[in-house]
DNA sequence: TAATAATTTATCGTATATTGATATTTTTTA
DNA sequence: TAAAAAATATCAATATACGATAAATTATTA
């Protein structure tokens, strides 16, 4: 019996049920659960019954669990209204046609202290594997993640470092250095950071007003760069990020005017 | 202020709250919360606070919140474990590029009293908006639900009639008909039931282990439709379906296997 | 920059929902 | 058909959620 340090409460105690169900343990009976929650039986029993009830659980094959079709229509929601997600998905489309070699574009965010990838566009012959929209990435490796880092400051940047066990200061001033880099040319490159035998280049992608720190990003093969690709996918990089930007303004924009009207008129 | 009907307890208080955030109400205020949910507003934040800190939701701009990055994670699990969606993507994608006229390739699954679309497939050129993946339909119109609804009998047949409030005789005389018919036929054919203009054939895809009720449909519009390419039309889904639920055999059986072994483990 | 409004968090006594041990029922398996 | 496993129901003790209010923080405006 595996005791968490603290009893849940609240949503706490759903959310700690649901985060078991991942991609290489997607079903779990509820012996399985009570288990390794630390919990009786009858109380993981009733948890899991309104899970169900709610289509965030569903029973499997021999009373196993998994999970449910609630996520599913919650992720139609975020693909048809996030605003970064909205204004990447054209943008990440044409990006991934217009780049010469096999690659993947990936549209990443800050998710706590660590980094997920809310959409990708892959060319055809193109396999990287960790870079696929729900994935979680550490924050302080691959150009992916070292472009949403370096837009973090002081105590937030502090946060994340910490948040990632990044104690060793030797390591912690390498990054810092490397950070400050980032920042002053405006793209980051990696290679092999994440899987050997790829290189990646990211910008930075911010829009203060709806609070998203993100990122644009190529992933290729290294083998497949050369001096003559480097120019033409970099500019392509920073002007399809800049071009998200611009649309997550017009996104706000629309937001604000609705709001104003809608002020407007409960106001009289 | 809009009292609902009795007190949430449990995850539904967390589930009304999450089910307000939608494709036309993407982004609400703790006040407007408070108001739909007939609570005081220091409850609702506490509710918020709690999503948020679980990635459920995120503040988004003045003062609003959104669905959070929680359900991207999730989403992701689905995608790459559930048995219908695993074995359904391969399936639906060389069936797309199979079919002759412009159409949606849509593998939809029961979901409480209602239909949810699990994955779709878009050829070129073709526009069906009701037809994409999260996406609720109605249990008891257009081809893709019917042959979901053919599948029950009986008490659950009776009880999916009644949730979507089918208590006009004559309907209901009608539609028994009609599922008989769909039964007999193995194949269901509507037109204009969902959108006009379009029609769609849908063929049941079930597992029993793994409690699945499902269809595969393919919807087109319906001047497209001629005779030489109906009975292509209707073959290829017939095989397509048979080879989904013969996928799924193999993925349950490999489970199965494991499970075995893990118990034989677990014994010594 | 100061003043004002809006948003969010903190506090706290009380009512109530949650909890887990146990018994019972239902379903699955042999 | 019998035995085992899974799932639900019961219930008293108690921890937790609740909501009114106050305080603090953040955003907006003058």
């Amino acid at each position: 019996m595996i005791k968490s340090a603290f009893d849940p409460t609240g949503f706490t105690r759903y959310q700690q049920l649901l985060d078991l169900f991942t991609v290489s343990a997607s079903s779990w009976t509820v012996d399985e659960l009570a288990h390794a929650l630390g919990k009786p039986k009858s109380s993981v029993y009733r948890s899991v019954r309104e899970l169900v009830a709610a289509g965030y659980l569903e029973s499997a094959a021999s009373a196993k669990y998994r999970l449910g079709p609630a996520f599913i229509v919650a992720n139609r929601v975020i693909e048809k209204t996030d605003p970064l997600v909205v204004s990447g998905a054209a943008v990440i489309h044409s990006l991934a046609a217009a780049v010469a070699v096999p690659c993947v574009v990936v549209l990443a965010r800050l998710y706590g202290s660590q980094v997920v990838c809310v959409a990708d566009e892959r060319t055809a012959g193109s396999h990287a594997p960790a870079f696929e929209r729900g994935r979680l990435m550490p924050i302080d490796r691959g150009a992916t993640s070292l472009a949403i880092l370096a837009q973090a400051r002081g105590k937030a940047l502090a946060n994340l470092l910490s948040a990632t066990g990044v104690t060793d200061s030797e390591r912690s001033a390498v990054l810092t250095d490397k950070l400050k880099e980032i920042r002053k040319a405006g793209i980051a490159v990696t290679t092999d950071e994440v899987d050997p035998g790829l290189t990646g280049w990211a910008v930075p992608v911010t829009h203060k007003g709806f609070g998203i720190t993100a990122s644009l990003s190529i992933v290729c093969s290294t083998d497949d760069v050369t001096d003559l690709n480097i120019n033409e996918l970099t500019a392509g990089l920073l002007s399809s990020g800049a071009l998200i930007e611009k649309h997550m303004q017009l996104v706000f924009d629309e937001v604000v005017q609705v709001q104003m009207n809608t002020n407007r008129a409960s106001n009289q």
